[in-house]
DNA sequence: TATGAATGAGTGTTCATTCAT
DNA sequence: CATGAATGAACACTCATTCAT
């Protein structure tokens, strides 16, 4: 993939996390690449298709940095938790505003009225939930592994939410706080 | 407030509860109720004005069958706890399709880019985890109760994202249980 | 339908009849009737709509003038197709520019990747040479008149294309001239 | 001229003649063609110029076939006119979708706004009649003999029209067979 | 009160042409 | 000779809002 490409592809979904999709309007993204419409239509056929590339470009770095780079390390369970949860922190606190998380995001605007966008997005949910389970088991054995995982992905998002909503980090450490507790210190 | 515009307000409240504060059209809404523009104009001086009065409809409906209805309600906390997530799940688990939580929903879209909604939104959630604070005092003391009740409520917005993207309630309920369990059966 | 929707119809249907249907953009409409993009929108759903509503226009036109005003009154098969003549001379020979058949230009134009106004434009000539093939009859008898009225009507669709063609009406009246000596004066 | 600039002609011709010119985007063109814009650019200046250049291409091919190798061939009148009702009926009946005859799509997309392709498409249509009537004469006598010819030319012209209207080559046939009768059977 | 005609800035998209390599 | 990235004006269409009646 050209430079160009991938630099369009990391400046809109910038804009997009920030905005959210349909409030990004093109010529958003085409003011913060300093490209024109022709530009843009040359690399894609359409705003969809830089949208479901944006999802893309997450998903690989989620899979790279979440469940290759800690879930499925070689490190201890406790440690691949921690970490977990620490990525989960610096991944959200960073912002200047509180965006929140771009899948959480894209899966409440895009995924009931377009189905693509809810498959690649519904894929990253349960990877990471099928990682979890794993850790979960090593940690607490199998019973109702796979529950906890559920719950512990939805605690973090729901968590994020709360914490978009409010606009203060606080929130999201809590609530991490908790897991925490729950999973490594007890 | 005229039936005509309660009418107005319930009606818009539907659509933009399945597809969105920005994807329902005002003509959308218009052709629901049966109205025109100069009767809307006349109740609304804007969309916006709309968008408000909605949440502060579901704020509305929050407050009298969660927070009044169930929380603050004379029962014991085993059945407050019991009482609130039958009602998440009978809330959620309704509609044809699955559109997720309506503060949920407008939490992500609005607040970040509309002050006016953001306040109101948080409210609700301050509110519900106020009282449910409250509650798993009663339940489990005083320790981390503050805690416990954001991460419940997290939890559960966490999982209605989740049911949402996979288009499937069994994720919620299963959560839920994660959760009477953590509460009340055990 | 509102005065300016009819208003709208012959204006475009000017337009398009000296230009063609691509060619004629929907700025040169706006402008041509003086009015902005939402007051067209709200008449027509589409610029196609609007032009299958020209070709309905047309197609009452000779529906009144030509199938029922000439071919179908009760006046001699000569006279008949004499007027016939007359009036297709009188309908292509008036405009500054030879603009041609407004049902010729379309089929050509649109027919083969427009199902719609295929076959509405068909259904013109088919009652054009199903008429004619009556008056031919009486002049000529049975035989062969169907073949007859379909030469006659592609004699005269030719001729107007090589009218077009020519930028001069002396290729129509010739033409006009010889059909007229084959049916009437003969 | 060229091999491959002749190759992108041919596959042009084809395109236009289905399509028409408008619609036929020069990406279409290029892409048929296997080639890139800089070796479209390269050998012509604009897509005007390949239209102008597509028009003297069937140009030639109709002086070659139609004019020179029946019109103007040694043999007897009854036969040119039987060869030349053979190669109209040949030339248009074969493509899958029944495409028009190319000089009279163009005549009628291009000749009234672009001069140049009114002129060289004139050319053909006149040379064509100024042939015809020649063979007229040697069947008919002085007599009209122009006036016929140009009746014929219509008559085809316009028989190519109802066909592609009418998506059925039937009507063709017909005419042309009536055409027959006047000139040869007889 | 209520209608729906009218506005106009803005949307995503197209496409012949240019130009650096 | 040839590529394909880049341009930018134009296109059909949308929609919250205004306004004459």
């Amino acid at each position: 993939m050209s430079q160009k490409k991938q630099q369009i592809i990391w400046t809109a979904a910038k804009l997009i996390h920030a905005k959210g999709y349909e409030s990004t309007k093109l010529s958003d993204i085409l003011a913060a690449c300093g490209i024109g419409k022709g530009q843009f239509y040359h690399y894609f056929t359409s705003k969809r298709e830089l949208g479901l590339a944006i999802v893309d470009h997450y998903a690989q770095m989620w899979q790279d940095e979440l469940i290759e780079g800690i879930l499925k390390s070689g490190r201890s369970p406790e440690r691949k938790m921690e970490e977990m949860l620490q990525w989960a922190i610096q991944f959200h606190e960073t912002p200047e505003k509180l965006h929140g998380c771009p899948f959480g995001n894209l899966a409440l605007e895009m995924s009931e009225h377009d189905e693509d966008f809810r498959v690649k997005i519904n894929r990253i949910f349960s990877d990471w939930i099928e990682e979890l389970t794993q850790v979960i088991e090593a940690l607490q054995g199998e019973k109702q592994a796979r529950q906890k995982a559920r719950m512990v992905v939805a605690q973090i998002e729901g968590a994020i939410l709360l914490m978009k909503n409010n606009q203060d980090s606080e929130v999201l450490l809590d609530i991490i706080d908790g897991i925490r507790q729950e999973y490594i210190s007890s």
